[in-house]
Parts: C-alpha cells; structure tokens; sequence
DNA sequence: CATCAAACGGATGCTGCCTCCGTATGTATT
DNA sequence: AATACATACGGAGGCAGCATCCGTTTGATG
C-alpha cells in the first residue's frame, strides 16, 4: 500500500466466472449456429441474463473478438513453424491455408471480418486482427517476391481478400472440391511463373 | 365456351397491380438497405399489408427472384452483345464482368445466391438461375480453351465461384482499387500463359 | 344488381435485440 | 462476526421484424 501501489479494489470474483462461461457458451453456439446466433440464447444457457452478457461484452463483434482470441493465438504458434520453411513460396502458401482456416473457424464469419477490415473504425474489436494479418500477408508474399516466386505486382492485402473469399465460400457450404479448383486458380494467379523469359 | 377452353374466370385486376406495386417497392428496397431489408417495410409502402405480400411471394428468396427477373433478361440480351466479339478471351472477361455486376446488384445477394447454387432444392426459386449462369460460363470458358487462351484444367464452375466472390467483397464496401486488384490477380490465374513451350 | 370465389389486411403470437433499474453479492472495514 | 459500500447481476419491458390466421372486402360474372 506504500510503494505506489494504487491499492484498489480487488475485482469481484464473480466477473471472471460468468465471463468464462459466456465465452465457452459462445463458442459453442458460435460453432453450431455460425456467428449471427442469439445472444439471447447464449446468455441463458451460460446461466447469466441478458445485461451480464452485454455489460461484458457490449456488441456481437466484441464477443466475437473474445472468442477469437485463443484461435489468434494459435495462428501466432502457427507462424513459427511456418518461419522455419526455407521455401518462402510453400511458407506463403502454409501461411494463407492457416489464415483460411482461422475466417472459416465460425460460418459467417468472413462478412464482420471485412467489414472491420474495410472501415477504420478503432472502436471495431475485429480491426486490430485483421490489420495484423494483411501485415502478416505482406510480409510472407514479400519473402517470396524476393526469391522471384510471386509476381511482382501482389500484395498482401490482395491474398488477404483471396483467402476471405475462400473462406465465405466455404462457409456457404460449398463442396470441398470446388474450394481446392478454387486454390488452384488462386495460387495460379499469384505464382510467377518458372519459364520467365 | 365450347372449343376445349376451359372458361375460367378471369383474373382479378388488383392481384396484378398489388404485384407490380411490391415488385417496384422492393426493387427500391433492396437497392437502398440489401437483401436483407424488413418486408414488413416493403410491404406497407406498396400500400399493401403483410399477408398480402407473402401470397405472392411465398418467402424471401422468391421476392428476390422475382425482382431479379428484370436483370436477369438484361444479363441474356448482354450475351448476345458478347457472343457478336470476335475473340473468346475477351468475350469470357466481359462476360466474367456482366455476371459480377448482376450479383452486386444488391449487397448481401452473393449469400442467398449461393446457397442456390450449392443445394438441389428445386424449390429455390434462384437456383434455375445460376445453373444457367453456370453452365453459360461454362460455354465461354470452353470457347476460350479452344483458342488456347485459358488454361485446360480451368472449368466454368471455377469462375462463377470466383465471380461470386468478388461480387461478395465489393457488397462489403471494399474499395474499386482492390477489387481491379483482386479482378487481375484471378485472370491470372485462369489465362493461358502466351509463352507457352 | 346479386352472387360468390378470390384476394385482402389487420391483429396476433413469436423470437431476438438491447436497456433500465431495483436487487443481490462479494469485498473491505471495524 | 457484523456492517457498509461499490460493483455486478438479471428480470422486465420496449421495440422491430417475421409469418400466419381469419373475418371482411373486392371485383368478375350472369
């Protein structure tokens, strides 16, 4: 209490068990019934009213963003196996099949994802997220420039896009197949090809 | 009354106006707030009450439909234009083109427009519409194949999906600049390369 | 003008969103 | 252990949209 520190008010211990709950309630129901599920629902069956749920998580995209954290941090994990590859153009590749399988982790999610990634909004929870991933993007697509395996004319937003776009496909139930024609095309469009001049 | 016609009673005069009425509102409507905006709204503006506008349109989807119409026949009088070019490759990026238009008609409309695409529910009111884009697609990529502008493996399928998707992004507000991006990055992926062996 | 099937539309029940406010709960103090 | 107080809780309620039922109106017909 001496030493600068403020000495507040220890947090009620209540806060962080319904604030779990609501998180595990929501990502289940995220899961089941795609980003646009009742929060009603999702707040009755975390055993919370309606208010709780809001007073912790003010919008849809906030809980959303919430949810998303422990899968953000996975792609995180994930970039370091893909910083070992010493081919940037398969680290390229691995790295937009991880950002496709993070939009894909709830249907529906690819449309608040851009939405955020459009606006600049600083209040948007998603924003932050998806700034660091078209950064990310960039990085990988650059390191494959310089090894003269991607045309010089891509960014990393353009994979960005490609990547959502995938991934709302998928989230509109559309045959595996399709998806992998899909990546096909995609990947085509981006590798420079090998019998250059 | 004698010869084989079977004298039925004449159609009721307000029933065809009612349907203009909610089809002109709607049009309006979609275009100003998306696919997704209140019937409710739609309907009282046409001066008409709810039950009224779900006889003639059962669900959603066949309002949507029904509204589409008009599009979709400008979509066909375009095909006649595209097929007079002589050469396929530009004829299949125009075409490419009038169909990304036709699915940006109203932002929000990739969604049920692919969840047509994806089902056999005959019943869908908006799938004979996009087997016919399909398969139309189809046509042109064929033509292009033929002259050695598009690559083998590529089918029309392929590019109706990519079409849809740039459809989507461009209903999320993304900027025209990334779009012409996204645009060149897939007629990469699906141009035959002229340096071929 | 009378008839009657066909079409209409208001009322209604339902679900989900979001907020207000009286109440309960956990922490700190004595 | 009891009290004081801030903090968080949750039910109730207002609102909007969907979809349907059913009593009433409308307009084609003879």
């Amino acid at each position: 209490m001496s030493a600068g520190e403020q000495r507040e008010r220890k947090p009620r211990a209540d806060v962080q068990r319904n604030r779990a709950a609501l998180l595990e309630t929501a990502q289940r129901h995220f899961l089941q019934h795609g980003v646009g599920t009742s929060l009603e629902a999702v707040a009755k069956e975390a055993g919370v009213g309606p208010a709780t749920l809001y007073r912790h998580f003010p919008t849809r995209e906030a809980l959303l963003a919430a949810v998303l954290q422990t899968r953000s941090e996975e792609l995180v994990a994930r970039q370091a196996d893909i910083d070992q590859l010493g081919d940037p153009a398969e680290a390229l590749e691995q790295w937009l099949r991880a950002m496709e399988e993070y939009f894909s982790a709830f249907s529906g999610l690819p449309d608040p994802l851009m939405a955020a990634a459009r606006a600049q909004e600083p209040d948007n929870p998603l924003t932050i997220p998806c700034d660091i991933l078209i950064s990310a993007t960039d990085q990988y697509v650059r390191a494959a420039q310089l090894a003269g395996r991607v045309r010089a004319s891509v960014r990393g937003h353009d994979l960005f896009l490609a990547a959502c776009s995938v991934a709302w496909i998928k989230g509109t139930g559309t045959e595996e197949e399709s998806l992998d024609r899909l990546r096909t095309l995609i990947a085509s469009g981006y590798r420079q090809r090998d019998t250059q001049a």
